[in-house]
RNA sequence: GGUCAUGUGGCCGAGUGGUGAGGCACAGGUCUGCAAAACCUUAUACGGCGGUUCGACCCCGUCCAUGACCUCCA
C-alpha cells in the first residue's frame, strides 16, 4: 500500500516515489507579510502540515521550504507603482522591514498555535535578492527575458513556442492555452514596456518614491512576482523537486510562472508533484481581500469579529479543515466551526480515557467486534494513502469513539477486544490524532491548582449528593457550568470535567 | 467571453454502479435524584430532464444554478 497524490500537472492521482527516496523536497508558497493572515490562509498551511507530518511518518526524510514574500508586489500591475508593503508603511508610519518583522511574527504566532511544524527553512524574498538577479540574468543571457527602461520581462510568447516542441508549453499545469490567453488579458497601463500582453515582470525598475529598493544591472529596482520562488525553491531544493504545494489561486499564474522561469534555467521542468489545496469560502465565496470577506485569525482565536458568534480555539479551526478533503471547498460558517468544537472534544475525551486503559484480555471475546475494530483502524492508513483522505480518517475515529465509550461505559465488555487489536487501536490513536494531524489536547496545561480546586468541589457535592442535598450539588454543579466548566457524572460513580 | 470546478438530508462534509461515511443539530429510548455527558434507535439525501444498465447519487448527454481562475490573492 503507498501514498497516491492528486497531481495537478496530470490531473490525477499518482503513486508517490520520490526522485532520491527516502529524501524528499517539499516547497510551500508561503505568506506575504504585508498584512494579517486570515482563516483562508490557515487551510494549506494546515494541509500541508499534514502532508510533512505524514510524509516524516512514512520515514521519509522531508526538506520543507517555505518562503517568506517579504518583498511586496504590485497591488495592480501599473496602475500604482508602488510597493505593496511601502505603501502601507507610509500609512502605517512605519519602516518597511518593521512592518515585515511585525506581520512575520503574527504569522509565527498563528502557526505555532496551529500547531504547524516550523518548516526546515523559511527563506525570505529579501534574503535572496542576489540568487533573484543570477535568475533573472540567465534568463537574459537564454534570450527568454529582456529589459525595457530598467524594468525585466519573461518572453511567454518565445517561451511558449521554444518549449510547446518539447511538450512543456506555457500553461500546462493550469491547462491553459496561451492564444487563448491574449484576447482576454485586460488593458492595462505600460503595457508597452511588454512585448507581449501575457508577459510577466522578473525585475520592476522603482520609482522614486519607492522604498524598498535594490541595485542590480538594471538600475535600482525589485523582484517581480514570481521569481522568488523559482530562486529559492532550486537554492534549496534544487533543480529538480517532489511537491510543490500551496493555494489553488496559485495555479496561474504564479506557479506557471515558476515552472517557466526554472525550464528556462535548468532545461527541465522543476516539480514532479504539483499539489494545491482548495479554498475557504464564506457564504458560498472564497475568502479573500478583493471579497473583503476575510476573518483574520487572531479574530478567529478571540471571537473579535461581527460574522462570530464565538472565539474559535486554533485546534478546532484544524479539526474543522481536517474534517473536509484539502481538493474541494470549505464552507465557513459558525454552525459548522461550532459542530467541529463539539466533535473534536469527544473525540479528545476519549481517546485521553483510551490511553489511560490496558488490555483486560489477551484473546478477544467477541471476534466480530474485534475484527472491526482491526479494520477501522487499518482504514487510517489506507485512506491517509488515498490522497490525504483526512475526512474519511476522522469517519474511522468516530466509529471506534462510539465503541470506545461504550467500553467505558461498560455497554461492551473491556476483554470483547483482544490485546493485540487493543494496543493497534491505542498506539494508531496516538499516532494520528498527534503525530500525523497535529491535534493536541485544547485544555491548556496548568499547574494543577484548578484541578486541585475542582476535585475538592467534586468531593463537596459528592458529599451533598450523599446526603440527598440536591440544592448544594446542584449549585456546584450549575455555577461551575456557567464559569464553561462542565461535570460529568461517570458510569463507575466517578467525576471528571471539561473545560470549555 | 475563455478555461476549469462544483451542486449530497436542517447545517458541515465523505463516498461508491447494487439496502443511505462521519460530525453537529433534531426526535425517541437507556442511564441519572434531576440534568449533562455517554450509549442505543429512528428520520430526513444525493440540482432538473433524458439516456446506458438487471440496477445509478455514483457512467453518458443536456439544461439550470453556484463558484474559482483569466488581475495581487492560500
Amino acid at each position: 500500500m503507498s501514498l497516491k497524490v492528486y497531481n495537478s500537472l496530470s490531473r490525477q492521482k499518482e503513486v508517490f516515489e520520490p526522485i532520491t527516496a527516502p529524501y524528499v523536497g517539499m516547497y510551500v508558497c508561503g505568506p506575504t507579510v504585508s498584512g494579517e493572515s486570515h482563516l483562508g490562509h490557515a487551510r494549506p498551511y494546515i494541509t500541508f502540515d499534514v502532508l510533512y507530518r505524514y510524509l516524516g511518518h512514512l520515514g521519509y526524510k522531508v526538506r520543507y521550504v517555505r518562503n517568506i514574500t517579504d518583498a511586496g508586489h504590485f497591488e495592480e500591475e501599473g496602475r500604482e507603482a508602488e510597493d505593496k508593503i511601502s505603501q502601507k508603511a507610509v500609512l502605517e508610519k512605519l519602516e518597511p522591514m518593521e512592518l515585515v518583522q511585525k506581520y512575520t511574527n503574527l504569522f509565527h504566532w498563528a502557526m505555532a498555535r496551529l500547531n504547524n511544524i516550523p518548516p526546515s527553512i523559511e527563506p525570505t524574498a529579501t534574503g535572496h535578492i542576489v540568487e533573484q538577479i543570477e535568475m533573472i540574468k540567465k534568463l537574459i543571457a537564454d534570450g527568454y527575458a529582456y529589459e525595457v527602461n530598467g524594468s525585466v520581462y519573461f518572453d511567454v510568447e518565445k517561451y511558449n513556442t521554444d518549449f510547446s516542441k518539447q511538450g512543456l508549453p506555457y500553461g500546462m499545469l493550469s491547462g491553459r492555452v496561451l492564444d487563448d490567453q491574449l484576447d482576454t488579458t485586460r488593458e492595462l497601463d505600460n503595457q508597452e514596456e511588454k512585448r507581449n500582453r501575457s508577459d510577466f515582470a522578473l525585475w520592476k525598475k522603482a520609482p522614486p518614491e519607492h522604498i524598498m529598493r535594490w541595485q542590480s544591472p538594471w538600475g535600482e529596482g525589485f523582484p517581480g512576482w514570481h521569481i522568488e520562488c523559482s530562486a529559492m525553491s532550486s537554492k534549496y531544493l534544487g533543480e529538480v523537486f517532489d511537491i510543490h504545494g500551496g493555494g489553488m489561486d496559485l495555479q496561474f499564474p504564479h506557479h506557471e510562472c515558476e515552472i517557466a522561469q526554472s525550464t528556462v534555467c535548468n532545461h527541465k521542468t522543476p516539480v514532479k508533484y504539483w499539489l494545491h489545496n482548495n479554498m475557504i469560502t464564506i457564504n458560498g465565496r472564497k475568502m479573500g481581500k478583493s471579497y473583503n470577506n476575510v476573518i483574520k485569525l487572531s479574530e478567529m482565536f478571540d471571537g473579535t469579529h461581527p460574522l462570530l458568534e464565538q472565539a474559535y480555539h486554533p485546534m478546532t479551526i484544524r479539526f474543522f479543515i481536517l474534517q473536509s478533503h484539502y481538493r474541494g471547498t470549505l464552507d465557513f460558517s459558525n454552525e459548522a466551526l461550532q459542530a467541529s468544537e463539539k466533535a473534536l472534544r469527544r473525540l479528545w475525551e476519549a481517546y485521553e480515557w483510551l490511553m489511560k486503559q490496558t488490555p483486560a484480555a489477551k484473546n478477544a471475546v467477541d471476534p466480530v467486534l474485534d475484527s472491526k475494530v482491526q479494520k477501522l483502524v487499518a482504514g487510517f492508513d489506507e485512506f491517509m494513502n488515498d490522497d490525504l483522505n483526512t475526512a474519511k480518517v476522522l469517519a474511522n475515529m468516530f466509529e471506534l469513539v462510539a465503541i470506545i465509550n461504550s467500553v467505558k461505559d461498560k455497554h461492551i465488555p473491556a476483554n470483547a477486544i483482544g490485546e493485540s487489536s487493543f494496543l493497534q487501536l491505542q498506539q494508531q490513536f496516538k499516532v494520528y490524532i498527534e503525530n500525523i494531524f497535529g491535534l493536541t489536547g485544547e485544555r491548556q496545561a496548568d499547574d494543577g491548582k484548578l484541578d486541585g480546586v475542582l476535585q475538592l468541589l467534586i468531593d463537596i457535592r459528592k458529599e451533598a449528593k450523599a446526603r440527598k442535598d440536591f440544592m448544594t450539588s446542584d449549585k456546584i454543579r450549575n455555577e461551575l457550568g456557567t464559569l464553561g466548566i462542565q461535570l460529568k457524572d461517570e458510569k463507575d460513580g466517578g467525576v471528571s470535567y471539561s473545560i470549555q
